[in-house]
DNA sequence: TGGTTAATTTACCATATAGTAAAATACAGA
DNA sequence: TCTGTATTTTACTATATGGTAAATTAACCA
């Protein structure tokens, strides 16, 4: 299900024989064969992934004489790349408060040894 | 199959409804209840969403009383972040530094060799 | 204790995915 | 026109995925 453009590129990149074609055709356009060359499967079984990343945009095919070259089309990753971008303040953010939080260990560590005394540690964390 | 770590994730990725309590859980911790208010699923269905999620390392989850807050993990976004920014270059002609990250990228590929389900498909395949 | 709320498990169904072998198509060139 | 090469299509299989309804577990509360 799921047809949205996001979640096609997504689950076509799910795959890591279809990432290493990426890869492939990012240093340069080339024919099914060759593709398909790295790979212990099938001609019809690469043709089969051709197609999942021709559908998801991430590559064209042309067509000269019997071959079929195809080549990466790169507007999906940056899609991918935008999309994921949205995330990179939140894990920044979080991982400021992961050292504050480290920081406030080692200062109760410390306190501990100081007090011999042991606090309430670990207090659930509540909601929002 | 294909059980790599950039693929799981990208194929828990490949949903709006997990992508949505992704969004949701980057302003904040909640409840399974209320991560499937928005959704027009059953509760199960959620749940399910929630174990591709968690599986994936995109969420972790806790325990307090009767609820399992959710919370986001980040890390395998930063992952996706970095596999993605490699074709960055690729989309801006920065070929040279591309070229570089393909050379790394070779044991990957050997790796997929490797882990091939069929190994005795025979392939005599003379192109180079 | 029993009732309520939160969430999961179970059992089931429909559809999608990833692969195969074998046949078919498309084109080049002698 | 016949032959070889490149690629796809067809038909089939096994497994994964995303959903449901109903039952179950877990914890709080009166």
């Amino acid at each position: 299900m799921s047809a949205d453009r996001l979640s096609t590129t997504f689950s076509a990149l799910a795959d890591p024989t279809r990432r290493a074609i990426l890869a492939r055709l990012a240093s340069g356009e080339t024919t099914v064969n060759d593709l398909a060359a790295p790979f212990e499967m099938t001609l019809p079984a690469v043709t089969k992934h051709l197609k999942v990343l021709e559908r998801a945009g991430l590559i064209t095919r042309g067509r000269e004489a019997q071959w079929r070259p195809c080549r990466l089309a790169a507007q999906p990753l940056r899609d991918v790349a935008e999309w994921v971008e949205q995330y990179r303040l939140y894990w920044e953010q979080r991982f400021d408060r992961l050292e504050r939080y480290l920081d406030e260990l080692q200062q109760e560590k410390a306190n501990v040894r100081k007090t011999a005394k042991y606090t309430e540690r670990s207090k659930r964390r509540t909601r929002t």
